[in-house]
DNA sequence: CAGCCGTTATATCGGATCGATACGTCGGGA
DNA sequence: TCCCGACGTATCGATCCGATATAACGGCTG
């Protein structure tokens, strides 16, 4: 899942852990948040897989940890520094081939299962790489999980209606709100959507 | 965090790990999927730090429904083992007094540090727990990570409104619009503590 | 009534993830 | 100068999740 999140960040452009996790928070939003405690490893991971491939920070430095030279390693870092600021130890990932096919596995496979809220703001956002059929089935997918789920918590409100609290069912009410408004969204998302195959459709045929 | 949601559920009464699964799910929302894996390793550790025990599940003094010998066996094995349990396994869990004052510890602890989401949704289920102040200190400290989030996500919107699709570009704004709201839903419950406190000062004073 | 299936129920395993922490560089302000 | 905060990589232990195993039970059908 996280694989999928890093590979869809790094078709954009090269980049190092730092930057990636920023990127990844802003990205896939804060409520999902990405410690380094899993980013490290999962980038190790990718490099595995052959998926990613660490490219050397400009200017073909060795992470040499020479302790003798210590002062020598420093000036030259120092005396390089200045086009993209500090090109010290980073290591820079870029995405390769394998990193690509991988990236187009993972955005497909198991869409078509009950998939949790990070696996479809995931995929919606990497929406653009899918084909518009595919689109469509993921919103669709997502539409009819949100009703059923919405169906649940109504139920669940209505069973245990005197055995919870004021701030229990305060919360539950919210939530099925937050639901309701989640569904009309991508009502709109997936009307959207069929404007934009019509309009496809009638380039087509002109 | 499990934890604490177990013995604010075992609080009310006493279940055996099937029914809790079910109970928690509905109490804090199928947002959070709690698992088996994760349900059941959290009771044997409230149980080794005995704030839970479990107690006799109400047997229809009916143990050894089983066909032949085979059953007598893992009647026998059970029996060995000295496990609490009815005539089906089942193993009912009530909280004990160690198990109270451990939920209240949790509950109070870290309240007072940027909490999670699900930090924040488990002690809100739970508030009627809490003094009337930290309750509003709760809702209060939460409301204030909320607006510094909308400001992060608005500002990440704005910062990166070429580099993003529409579909990432929705997403931001749609999770922005839900911030939004949660604050204002913030600001109903504040406005009932307020309002709630006064009517209690009004009482004191007549 | 035999066979099958879905529900109830406990439990464990491997892997993914998190939060804390360590270690180190760098720039800026007291 | 010296400390603080941002940058940057990395790892550790604890926890959590998803899948899976096991098994008794109720109901339904042929």
């Amino acid at each position: 899942m996280l694989e999928l999140a890093i590979l869809g960040i790094l078709k954009d452009q090269e980049l190092h852990g730092y930057e990636l996790k920023k990127r990844l928070t802003e990205t896939i939003g804060p409520l999902t948040s990405v410690s380094f405690g899993s980013l490290y490893p999962a980038l190790a991971r990718l490099e595995a897989a052959g998926a990613v491939k660490a490219v050397e920070a400009h200017t073909g430095t060795k992470p040499i940890p020479m302790t003798g030279s210590l002062g020598a390693e420093v000036a030259a870092f120092r005396a390089r520094r200045g086009a993209v600021r500090g090109s010290r130890g980073k290591k820079v990932y870029g995405i390769t081939g394998r990193g690509h096919e991988l990236f187009a596995e993972l955005l497909t496979a198991s869409s078509h299962s009950p998939e949790d809220d990070r696996g479809f703001n995931l995929r919606l956002a990497f929406a653009r790489y899918l084909p518009p059929d595919a689109r469509l089935g993921l919103l669709e997918r997502r539409r009819a999980q949100l009703v059923e789920r919405l169906a649940k918590g109504r139920s669940s409100i209505r069973s245990s209606r005197d055995r919870l609290d004021n701030y229990a069912r305060c919360l539950l009410e919210h939530r099925s709100e937050a639901t309701e408004r989640d569904i009309s969204w991508l009502d709109q998302l997936i009307a959207a959507e069929f404007a934009a195959s019509n309009s496809q459709k009638q380039k087509e045929t002109t």
